[in-house]
DNA sequence: TCTTGACTTAGAATTATTCTAATGTTAGAT
DNA sequence: ATCTAACATTAGAATAATTCTAAGTCAAGA
């Protein structure tokens, strides 16, 4: 579902549609990198100097709420958004913390509506670990740079 | 894995089994509910009146070292423990907030190591829904009382 | 007994998030 | 075109979970 599409949505649903919604959620929808609440405030101080977090958070909630995009809790005490919505297993790396997409074929909940009597409204697969790049860095030196 | 065989393996590897750590190990022991921070350091209160919030705090993350406990943090925001280590899925209602464990055969992440050339050291599969006793409650009347 | 290092404690600091109250914006009614 | 009321945004205060700090305890070995 492209931006277009999303933005379309919004409207038909009698959501208005302020500049700062719209720039959040294109935000989204050009930085595939699961950013933080943090990372998309800074970005968007850029260019919308008196934008307030409280706006990022309302926006973001309510871009949820929409079902438009996904937020994402995998690191602890902070949250994650993802312009994708379709359900997918999260990688995160405790050595640099970047979210990764990865694909798992076969998931046994994948469609199911119940589970031990218990409605599933949501799946979060979630695995933690180190990624390719630092695995990488780790064979040619020890040095490495924690990044965001 | 009982707790006298978690308590004798700290003290082998040298770690003091002081009456804190002991208490707390056995509270997780005793307390299959997926306690959070604040339940277990309130409970810990009534028998050691000036048990501190820090110690909880690190003894929860040095028996999580020891692999002796896991960490559940399926609940944005706020940490939970489990006694179990071994992985498995949790369900988190967001009704009544309580947490479960599930049962999900044929996982095809089990006892994989590697995932898209990342390396794989630990699984958190979240499900979030509403609850069978929540399910219940709402079919018979709709006042229900959030519990911790 | 004294020393030393490890452990615990109370409360301060930090961090992410939510709340508040004032201000700004906009679409429909007049 | 102006008014108005609902909605949206803002800056900063408040809150909640967690981590840090510095002082006090304890316990094993010299
Ligand atoms: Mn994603
Ligand atoms: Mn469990
Ligand atoms: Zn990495
Ligand atoms: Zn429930």
């Amino acid at each position: 579902m492209d931006l277009k599409e999303k933005l379309a949505e919004l409207n038909e649903k009698g959501c208005s549609l302020t500049i700062q919604r719209h720039a959040i959620l294109e935000y989204l929808y050009e930085n595939r990198t699961h950013p933080t609440v943090e990372k998309i405030y800074y970005s968007l101080k850029e260019k919308f100097s008196t934008i307030s977090r409280a706006t990022v958070y309302n926006t973001l909630e309510l871009l949820k709420n929409y079902g438009l995009i996904q937020e994402i809790t995998i690191e602890k005490g902070k949250s994650r958004f993802d312009y994708e919505v379709k359900t997918h297993h999260h990688f995160l790396c405790h050595r640099c913390n970047r979210v990764y997409d990865v694909n798992v074929e076969g998931c046994p909940l994948a469609g199911k509506k119940m589970i031990n009597g218990h409605k599933i409204e949501e799946l979060r697969p979630y695995i933690i670990g180190i990624c390719s790049k630092c695995l990488q860095k780790k064979k040619s030196n020890d040095n490495f740079v924690m990044m965001n």
